[in-house]
This record gives C-alpha cells, structure tokens and sequence, in this order.
DNA sequence: TCGATTTTGTTTGCCAGTCAAACTTAACAT
DNA sequence: ATGTTAAGTTTGACTGGCAAACAAAATCGA
C-alpha cells in the first residue's frame, strides 16, 4: 500500500527523510514498499542521507521484520542531533517558544509576557533571540546547532517571501520580517501566518503524517483555520492563507471585532462567549471577570441547569457547525480536526457536532471524520518549529547535493 | 515571464501540447521563454508532436516576431483536424451537445429533450450515442474521427473513475458510467459532475488559460461552483466535487429545495426569486407562469420603480455576495468568474457586486478581480467537450510515447 | 553586394533521477 | 553444511531535461 504518493515535485531525498521521520525508525524495504519506491533507489538516497550525517542505522534488532526467516531489517532513524530549531509564536498577549531536536523532540520551552502589544521589527526579533539563547542554554546546545528558527505570528503575512504586510504586534507595516530576522540572528528564519500553525503542527507531529487531506479548525480568541492539500499546506493563491473565522454565517448578524457582521468568530469566539455570558448571569452592570473566568462561570451555570446559559453554548455549537459544513462542503477533506482551548468543554462533543454538521451538510460519500485534539499552549509554537524543521532539512539536504 | 510554471508531474509534451492549443500559434522559441522551458527541448518535443501529427507548422509567416530583426519565427498550432471530440450535457430537462475540433472550435451542436426525468444507463448511453452520430454527419466526420466524449451530468459523480453514485438524470444508482458508456460506444468516455462543467470550459477555452488559480459561480436553476488550483480543476479530497449552493448563508433562514434551510441556492437561484416574485407581484392565488417569465415580469416591476421588486434583487445581490466572499476567504483566487443565465440582469452588476463582496471580506492583499461572463447555453456542453478533449490529448500524446 | 547582426531553431553531449534485475548478505531451518 | 527467505546493494539502462555550440534565415548598413 502506498501511503505518500504524491510529494509535489519535490525531490525524492527530501520526502524519504520526511517520510522516516514521520513515521520513526523504519527498514529501507518498509520505506521502499510503502512510497511505491524501487528498493535500490532507496539505498542509494539512503546511503547519501546516512553520510550526510541526517539518518543513522539503529543498532537495535528487535522484531521489526516482519516474519522471522531472512535476512533481518535494519531500522533507519533521524540523527536527532544532527541540529535543533526553534518555533516561536507571537501574539499582542505573550511569546511561546519550543526547542526542537530534527526528529521533532521537544528539548526546551520558554514563555513570556509580550513587552507591550506591538513593537518595532528590530525590539521583536531581539525578543526573540533572547528567547532562542534562553532555549539553548535550557537545553545545553549551541548556538551553532541551531538549524533554523520558525515565527508564526497574526496578521497577514505571506509565507513565500517572509513579508508581513501587516501584524498587530508589529508597529510598522511591510516588513520583510523573513530577511530581516535571519540577518539580524543570523540564522535562516521562516516566518508565517499564526492561523496556519496547528494545521502545520498536525501535519508534521499529529495526525497529518497519515492523511494528505484535512482541515484544522481552531476556536479560542478568534476562529483559526487551515488546510493541508495533498500533504501540503494550503496557502491560498495569493500567498495568504485562508480565512474561516470571517466567513458570513448570518447576513446581519452579531458584531465582530472586525468591525463586520455576522462572522462565524462573533458567535465562537471567547469574546463573544463572554459577552452572552455577561448578559446571561446580568453582570453587565457589574465590572466584569476576566474572559476566561467569565465563561467558566457561565459553564457551571449550565451545567447546574440554566437553560438559558446552556442556550448559549449550543447556539455556539450550532454555528461552528454551519462553518464546519461550510469547510466540508468546499474542501471535502477526509480528516476535520478541531483544536484549541475551548475544546475542553464538553458542549463541543464530538458526536453532536457531527451530527449537527451532517445536518448542514449535502450528503455526498462519506462525511469526514472529525477528531478533537485538545493539545497545549505549545502547540502553536510547535507549528511554527515545525516551519522551521521543513526549512532547515530542505536547506541541509538541498545545499548537501550541490556540495 | 513564465506563465505556466506548474503543471503538476504531467510530461512535458502534454504541457507543451495543452500550452499551444491554448494559447494558438506560437512560435517555438515564445514557447521556450513563456513555458520557461530551454529552446532546445521544445525542439525536441514540438518535433515528437509534429511527427505524431498532433501540431503543424503554419506557412503563414506574418509579423509573428517581435522585431523586424533576425530569422523570423515559424508559428505552431494543433492539427485541428487531428481529431474531434463530443461533450454532451444531460439534465433532467434536456440534453446538450457539441462537437469539437482539437484545436477546440465548435463543429457542431445540438440540444434534445430528455425522453423523461431519469433514464436507465443503457438508455441514457443509446440517447448520447444517437445526438454523437447526429453531431458527426452534420460536421460530416467520421465515426473514426472521434477520439473521446465527455459527459457532464448532475449528481454525485466520481470523475477519476467514472463511477455515478448517484444523478437524477439515472433511475439506478452506483452506475460505472464511464466504463458502460465506453464499452458500449466504442469510444474512450469520461464523466463528470456537471457543476465543473463550467470550471473546465473557462480553463480550457476562457479566461483560464491565462490564471493559475480562479473560481466559477454560476446561477441558474442553481448555483454552480468550481475551482481550479494551478491549473487543474479541484475535485476535492474524496474526488467528488465541491459545493457552494449549499453553503450556509443564514442559520435557519429560507427552505431550499434540498430540504435544509438557509443555503445560498435558497435566496439566489431562479426558483428562489420566483417564489419571491409570485408574493411580490400578488399572483399566489392565480396559475403562476413559468419561472422565467416570472423573475422577467418581477425584474420589469422593478426596473418601472417598485421598490419592492427591487428589493428582492437587492436581497439576492446581497446573498450573491456573501458566497462569494465566502469562496474568497478560503480559497483566495486572483479571479472569480460569474456566469449563468440570470447574469443578464443589471442588479448583478459587477462594480455594485465587487463593492458589496468587498465589505464582507477581509482585507489581505488585493482582492480577487471579478469577471461576469454570460456566455451561451452551450457552454456547459463546450466544458463536457473540455473533459473529453483532455482525456482524448493525454491518451493520444501517452500512447505515441509508447508506439 | 556582401558581410554583420539578430533572432530562431537544431544538435550534441551531459547530468540527475529512477527502475529492473542481477547480485550479496544475514539470518533461520533442516 | 546446505537450503530458504528476506533485506539490502550494485549495475546498467533509460528518461527528461539543460547548456552550449551550431546552423539557418531574415534585415541592416557600408
């Protein structure tokens, strides 16, 4: 059976490593039998990773043949220390920075209050490097081990080129954040929009490794969305990516923070739970809670057995499932996974969502599976490691073939 | 300037072959340069194709190049006489055909009725096959000419492999149309949905022969969407197509005749402005006329000053437009292409439609340009004829590989 | 008139990527 | 020992593409 098919045009040493690290150790016959790949073919690529200094042949014999006669297989893995990078996820809120080994170990963790909501290009990616050195010396690694680093960040920031067009935490617009980072650092810096981030994290660490189509929802401060096509990320034809939380699911409907009406956010969010919240347990004229607060109180309410606080979360559910149907109806992806923080309440189970979304939904085929994934506040900066790690392996095995 | 980078992993020759036929003659060495291909393997593959009696070299020896300077190009073009192809259109009320040269002029057409709503597969397969020889001796082409026929339908149809899970124009479900109708008629045949239809013809014979990227709406007695994402048509992860009538517009909002509420076809196709219409111009209670003449009489009303038979188009527009914002927020393409019948009505006005669009969508970069195209009724079929002649080209140029 | 110039198109040699098939190696079974 | 089986390697060939030298066909200019 061949799983990964279709790898772009990309050359074949690039998508046998991304192959063995995604899936762990593997025999060079497994990796030939499941990419559909000539077993000598294999060993050629094989053996030039190997020099490379990228794979290493595991020592371990356990069991990994499959049947006991013949000759037994010889496990191939990523040299995990063959260099680490770095993902960092800004937001006007707080930085979230991992450390990742080239097999996708996490090594080092590090957060931070951002400074103030936006600053200049220079005073951010100087933030960042005080929190990649942080990283480093966490984790014992030198600076010199670093392969790349990966930014992920809101606004409107078109991957290709590293151009941010604009950002809140930015204060300036236009920034060629990319180029400006790497020379500053020193170290190559990919950059992308902070929307994109879980669905690159799924499709490097999660459950994208399997499939090459799906879509990751996100709900949490705002609607986030992406979408991988044939074992890549959507980006859009414009180099943007793409955009759920702004999509219209009621013409005339709630206020969004984006000034517009009738967004799928302004009826998902936090914000928008909160204020429903405020109404519903009449503390409008009180000060308020913090958000979060606010809407665990609003939980509990429910479940004790307030049905119009209960009201509010099923109607939340009722739109995210319009916009799921939306997402299904133009992407027919066969994988849906919902991710983020609000996804701990059990309002959002996964069974009624489906069952609401097949409500919204024209039938043709299957309906798509729907899988929640919880995960933690690092999985954002996983993503943008994630950017990262496709960067820098591309690089080392691109600039080892001209050497 | 290359204009058609990517081409997926398709053989050169095809590229080559699609990039002549589409743009009409060419010299080689524009070829070379647009294509970004080197000089000499153009020579070599237009020499294949020359030899394989795909492409000629026009005598016609105009002012094809750029200065008056140097050996004067010699300009190619597809044999058009190569061969034809057929593409026929089924709906529930009737069927549309039209025969094409390869170069992809119109030899000939035709429309019939449908002998009845559905039909088994053999007699659907006999219907088609009476309308090709009816095409052929009206053209005055052979039977042998023929190289493929292409059929557009609607319903659940699996392009890939030609299988029909389900269409109304069929009275059994789960048919392998495209190998029945392949067996029976002696020709290669393929099957697609009929909402691609029109995505194909644009691709082929319109605006897309210059995009990468764009999406096609069409209104009519629905509403009609395709996408196509570097120049190949998006059929979705499951091989079905995609789906912007259903969408949701309005949690709730107006019936649709899916039996859902709140879809966009619900407030946009021709039955949903009838319905308004026979309220608007008080005729519930007397025998309604035809829903043509209906939205004619109520676009009268409004065009004389009735206000609220104005509003009903206003009410559409405004619908028009969230859909499409929707298709711009997560597919992002550089052009959007409008096309049905009801598209002769001014209150589809692009500016107005553009303007509208504009305030339900977030602003990243530039916004996708907005091309309204009527076209006539046989435009459907033209893209039915597109599906055959891409089938027809790939076999043709795959097997003189082989020969 | 006859090169010089300019552009188009062709030929040649070369290289990378890949496969098929023959071959080698390492284990177990008898 | 001698097979048997599966894993991995080597070899030779083929394909698709490029670069660069070359050939051809026109106009320009002295």
């Amino acid at each position: 059976m061949i799983t990964r098919d279709l790898g772009a045009g990309r050359p074949l040493r690039m998508r046998v490593f991304d192959y063995i690290r995604a899936s762990g150790p593997v025999s060079r016959a497994r990796v030939a039998q499941l990419m559909g790949i000539s077993p000598g073919t294999i060993s050629t690529i094989t053996a030039e990773l190997i020099e490379a200094g990228v794979l290493e042949e595991l020592p371990d014999r356990r069991k990994a043949s499959v049947s006991p006669r013949g000759r037994p297989p010889v496990s191939l893995a990523v040299r995990a220390d063959a260099f680490v990078v770095a993902g960092i996820k800004l937001s006007i809120r707080d930085r979230t920075a991992v450390l990742l080994d080239c097999a996708g170990n996490r090594l080092a963790a590090a957060q931070a209050d951002a400074l103030s909501g936006s600053l200049t290009p220079t005073e951010q990616i100087d933030a960042i490097g005080e929190m990649v050195e942080d990283l480093l010396s966490q984790s014992g690694r030198l600076r010199s081990d670093l392969g790349a680093i990966g930014i992920g960040l809101p606004g409107f920031v078109q991957h290709a080129t590293g151009h941010v067009h604009w950002s809140p935490v930015l204060n300036e617009e236009r920034i060629d954040l990319g180029r400006l980072a790497t020379e500053r650092l020193g170290v190559p810096v990919t950059v992308d929009n902070d929307a994109n981030l879980v669905a690159l994290a799924e499709l490097w660490f999660g459950l994208g490794r399997e499939k090459a189509d799906f879509a990751v929802v996100t709900v949490e401060q705002g609607v986030g969305f992406g979408v991988v096509l044939n074992h890549e990320l959507f980006r859009g034809s414009n180099g943007f990516g793409v955009e759920l939380g702004h999509t219209k699911v009621q013409i005339d409907g709630a206020l969004c923070r984006c000034g517009q009406r009738g967004c799928l956010e302004a009826y998902l969010a936090d914000y928008a739970i909160a204020r429903e919240a405020a109404v519903t347990l009449k503390l409008t004229e009180t000060a308020q809670p913090p958000i979060p607060e606010l809407i665990d109180r609003l939980r509990t309410s429910a479940d004790a057995g307030d049905a119009r606080a209960a009201e509010v979360f099923l109607r939340a559910r009722r739109h995210l499932a319009a916009g799921l149907s939306t997402v299904v109806n133009l992407f027919n992806p066969t994988l849906l996974i919902l991710s983020g923080g609000r996804l701990r309440y059990d309002w959002l189970d996964a069974e009624d969502l489906l069952a609401e979304m097949a409500d919204f939904t024209i039938k043709a085929g299957d309906p798509p599976a729907l899988r929640i994934h919880e995960w933690g506040d690092q999985l954002w900066a996983q993503g943008a490691a994630a950017l990262a790690l496709s960067h820098a392996t591309d690089v080392e095995l691109g600039l080892e073939a001209v050497a």
